[in-house]
DNA sequence: CCTTGTGTTCTCCG
DNA sequence: CCGGAGAACACAAG
């Protein structure tokens, strides 16, 4: 499940090895996953060159280089959801970013067999460098929009960034207050705060030592405080670890990302909680498997 | 049945 | 009855 620490990282491999690149070649193996006009869709990308590559959240957004007489800048979105991987292969070296389900479609991905079964679209570089979306669930989707487009989508859909000053204490504060939704669902809320999964959540709250359920109005300051310093801390640390690999993730070199083994609730059912030694408990909250100390979190 | 990110739809409440 | 908030569902496949 790839969250702001996983496309973070695929977005940095990818700039260091597409930007600049021109494109000689769409193929889209799925119709639904390009959500644009297909022959428009192909037109806006062949022969332009990618120019930059931006996150916002888990959106990634590719800017494509215009090309004499165009006067509008267009964008390539590409949003992985839960499954959705870039691939990037070259003559030379194999780059991969993005999320396996398990070692066996690792295998078949990196194992030198793409394109695979989930391979959905194809994007081919004048310098032999081809990147492979593949998803498995088809959730993920490519999309080109015009800047306009780019822009409502990042302002009605994306609250600020955990690592940007736009996110403290503050706002925190002001969006909390009187809020009736227990304190996760308002963590998943791409609108509040960009970026945050299932993982990063549950991680960030037993940072923070606050209980998921908590109402998000119930939370007194210096909980607030905690919290914010929790995401932070949190966050940060899974980027300079490479994100998380709970199935299979690897980056360019083809390591995994570290985070995993830094992960104190997600995943861990009932281990004991490595504060306190008392069973962890998983339940269910805002429609998600939802990891948390009875005791620690309060 | 479980897994989850997000867009859409439904329901509730003041 | 309206608006908004929040919950629930839809999507998809292994």
């Amino acid at each position: 499940m790839p969250e702001l620490p996983e496309v973070e990282t695929i977005r940095r491999d990818l700039a260091e090895s597409i930007v600049g690149s021109e494109i000689v070649a769409v193929k889209i193996l799925f119709l639904k996953t390009a959500k644009n006009d297909a022959a428009f869709f192909v037109k806006a990308l062949i022969n332009h060159k990618i120019e930059d590559i931006g996150r916002t959240g888990k959106l990634l957004s590719l800017k494509i280089k215009q090309k004499k007489g165009e006067t509008e800048n267009l964008y390539l979105l590409v949003h992985l959801k839960m499954t959705g991987q870039l691939i990037l292969t070259s003559k030379s070296k194999k780059i991969v970013g993005g999320h396996s389900l398990n070692e066996h479609s690792f295998e078949s991905s990196v194992g030198g067999e793409l394109p695979n079964r989930h391979t959905r679209a194809i994007i081919e570089f004048k310098n032999g460098d081809k990147l492979f979306f593949n998803d498995l669930r088809k959730f993920g989707y490519l999309k080109i929009v015009d800047e306009l487009e780019f822009k409502k989508i990042i302002v009605a859909g994306y609250g600020p960034e955990p690592l940007s000053p736009n996110l403290s204490v503050k706002y925190l504060t002001a969006k909390l207050k009187n809020k009736k939704k227990n304190i996760k669902a308002f963590l998943l809320d791409q609108k509040m705060i960009a970026g945050l999964g299932n993982i990063y959540v549950d991680e960030s709250l037993f940072l923070a030592k606050i209980k998921p359920m908590r109402l998000a109005g119930s939370l007194k300051l210096i909980e607030i405080k905690s919290l914010y310093l929790a995401i932070n801390k949190i966050i940060k640390k899974a980027i300079a670890n490479r994100g998380t690999t709970f199935n299979n993730y690897v980056d360019s070199s083809g390591r995994k990302g570290n985070f995993s083994r830094l992960l104190s609730v997600y995943g861990r059912g009932k281990l004991p909680c490595l504060k306190c030694k008392k069973a962890l408990v998983k339940t269910k909250l805002a429609g998600r498997g939802t990891h948390y100390c009875d005791y620690c979190q309060k």
